[in-house]
DNA sequence: GGTGAAATTTAATTGTCGATCAATTTAATT
DNA sequence: AATTAAATTGATCGACAATTAAATTTCACC
C-alpha cells in the first residue's frame, strides 16, 4: 500500500513541461477557476491571494506574475468569465418579433439555465453587484443594463398599451423583479435546502415554478372546457 | 461670516457631562448606528473600525472599550437591531384564519413596509443570511424559518388542494420566492435607480407592483362585467 | 552546447488593521 | 477633600495581506 504522499512541494524555478497533453492544464486558467470559486463563496475582499495560491498549489507571487495585481485578477475574471455569460444572455432578447410572453419565457429560462450551470454565479452576483462598492456593479450598470433593462421595460410597456398583460405592473421594476425571482432562489439554495428536504427540487422544477408564477401569479388555471 | 471650524478635536480623558439632556446621546448607541450604516453600505469586512471611529468622531480604541472586538460589535448589531425586526416580522403570520391571498398580502405588505422603513436592512440581510457563514443564517434556519417557511408551505399546499390557486407552484419554493420578490428590489435600488430615472417609484409603488405580480402574474385582469 | 527568455519560488518590503495598554480627564462616592 | 470609577485618547505591537526583488530552474532556439 503506497503512502499517500503530499504532492511534491514543488521546487523553485520553472517546472518541467508536462508531456501528457491533457495534463498540461494552462496554469493561468486554473488560477482563474480557483479564484472564481473562492471569490464566489467568500467574497472578493474576504479572499486573500494567499488562499487562492494555496488552493491552486502555487505561491502568491505567481498570481502577481500572471495578473499583476489583485484588482487586475478581478478584471480578468469579469472579462473572461462573466462577460461571455452575460453576453450570451443578451442575445436572448435580440430577436424579439415574438409574443412578449414567449420572449420573457425564453429570457427567464435562459437565465435560469445559466444559473444552474454556473453555481458560482448567483453568489458572486449578489455580493459584487448588489453590494455598494461591489466590484461588478459598474460593469452591470454601464453595459448589461442598457441592453436588457431598457428593452424589457419597453416591451412590457408596449404590451400593456395593447392590453395584453396586467396593467398594474410597473415596467421599470419588471427587470429587477425578473432577476430577483430567478437569482434569489438560486443564491438562497443553501438556506432553503436546509430548512426542509428538497432533493427533488431540481433546476427544472425551479424553472417551472418561477415561470408559472411569472405568467399567472396565484391565479388558478381556467377550468378546461369539457 | 464665521470660519467653519473643525469640531474641536476632542481632548483626551473623560468628556464633561452634557447638561442638555437631549444632547446626551448615548455614545454606545451612536456607535451602533454608525457601524450599522457603514456595514450595510460597504460590507462588514470592508469596513475597518478606524472608519467607523472617524465617522463617529472617536478613536478606534473606544470601539474596543465598548464592544471588546469587531466580532462582538457585529454580534451586538445583530442582537439589538436585526433580531427585533425579524421577530416583529414573525408575528405577522401568527393569526391566519384568513384567506390565503389576504394572508400573503399582509405578509408581503408588512415585509416591504419594514424594508422601506429600514433602508439598511436588505443589504445586511443579504450579507448575513445568504452569505456562507453569515451571522443570521443559523438564526433564520433555526428559528424564523420554522415559523414562516413551513407555515407558508402548508398554507399554499392546502390552498392548492382546494383548487383555489395555481397548482403549478412548488409550495416549498414559495417562501423564497416571496422574499426574493420583496427583498431583491429594495436591495437593488441603487442599481436600478441609476439605470433610469425613477424618483416617482415610491415604496408604495413597489408594493403594488410586487403584490400585483404575486396575485396575477402577467395575466390581464378579467374584463369587468358591464 | 551556450544563452537568453519564461516560469517559479524564496525572501524582503510596505501598508493596513485589529488589539492592547498606559496616561489623562472628568464624574461619582464617601 | 480625597479616593475610586468611568470614559477617552495616543502610542504602538503583532498579524497578515499585497506587492516587489532576487534567485533558481527549465525551455527554446541558434
Amino acid at each position: 500500500m503506497s503512502i499517500p504522499r503530499k504532492p511534491a512541494p514543488r521546487r523553485r524555478g520553472r517546472p518541467p513541461a508536462k508531456t501528457i497533453p491533457g495534463e498540461a492544464a494552462d496554469i493561468r486558467l486554473h488560477l482563474l477557476d480557483t479564484a472564481l470559486h473562492l471569490f464566489a463563496t467568500q467574497g472578493i475582499t474576504a479572499t486573500p491571494l494567499s488562499q487562492i495560491a494555496r488552493k491552486a498549489e502555487v505561491t502568491p507571487a505567481l498570481l502577481h506574475y500572471y495578473f499583476g495585481s489583485k484588482e487586475n485578477l478581478v478584471e480578468s475574471l469579469v472579462e473572461e468569465r462573466l462577460l461571455p455569460l452575460t453576453r450570451q444572455l443578451g442575445q436572448t432578447l435580440k430577436p424579439s418579433p415574438r409574443d412578449l410572453r414567449e420572449t420573457l419565457q425564453h429570457l427567464v429560462g435562459d437565465l435560469m439555465d445559466l444559473l444552474a450551470a454556473n453555481p458560482w454565479f448567483p453568489q458572486l452576483w449578489l455580493r459584487e453587484v448588489l453590494q455598494e462598492g461591489g466590484q461588478l456593479r459598474d460593469y452591470l450598470v454601464g453595459r448589461l443594463a442598457p441592453v436588457l433593462a431598457h428593452k424589457v421595460r419597453d416591451l412590457v410597456a408596449a404590451a400593456q398599451a395593447r392590453g395584453e398583460i396586467n396593467p398594474q405592473l410597473e415596467p421599470r421594476l419588471f427587470m429587477v423583479t425578473l432577476v430577483g425571482l430567478s437569482v434569489f432562489p438560486f443564491a438562497a439554495q443553501p438556506v432553503w435546502r436546509s430548512i426542509f428536504p428538497a432533493e427533488d427540487i431540481t433546476p427544472d422544477v425551479m424553472k417551472q415554478h418561477v415561470l408559472s408564477l411569472l405568467l399567472h401569479g396565484l391565479e388558478p388555471p381556467p377550468v378546461p372546457p369539457g
